[in-house]
DNA sequence: ATAAACCAGTTTATAATATAAACCAAATAT
DNA sequence: ATATTTGGTTTATATTATAAACTGGTTTAT
């Protein structure tokens, strides 16, 4: 059997990259509020996508206010499309 | 976001209910060796399902050699179903 | 017959992970 | 001016996964 890739096996990681994979760019908020997890959950997790190299967090502003902003990688989408692939064989899809 | 049942987001036990899902009974041995899991994790693991409710575990006897045999019931197999369609709407398929 | 190795597991200790609570700095509202 | 909200981060705690150590019985070798 397959492995999965940890990173990816977790519900909240796995929403954020499903949000990621279809949008050019989202920003901590708007991730919060469709993970609908709390703020420290989001962060501790965005890190680790972002040490695993799979997303990008940019910190900008937005008038005065600052403003996180994460994509999704190459390497992030192509472990991602991996991660389903490996999935499907416990699925039977 | 739907939330994806934690009995079942293990790569383990998941494992365990994907081949449960494709045959009519398993044995310990078995599933230790398709899974390649060692003896301990999966006794654990095949715990939490049979305390879920999703599989039955049952002992018996092979000549003087015991045997676990393990099935998926029917509220497992509804739960696996449903992990399957909440997946689905992370994975985009 | 007895010890050594083996098989089929279970229990327990440890490592890893997820999650939320507590915190912080800056901006806005009162 | 100070209280509240916003946008986060850090840290403590709860949960989970995993393997190591153990158990009860069996077969094999001596």
């Amino acid at each position: 059997m397959k492995e999965l890739d940890p990173i990816l096996h977790s519900q909240l990681r796995l929403a954020v990259m499903s949000i990621l994979m279809n949008v050019e760019e989202a920003d901590f908020v708007y991730l919060k509020e469709q993970t609908e997890s709390t703020a420290g959950n989001l962060s501790v997790q965005l890190d680790k996508l972002s040490s695993a190299g799979y997303i990008t967090v940019t910190k900008g502003f937005v008038g005065k206010k600052t403003r996180t902003t994460c994509q999704v990688t190459e390497q992030g989408r192509k472990a991602f499309e991996e991660y389903v692939e490996a999935l499907k064989s416990y699925l039977n899809l």
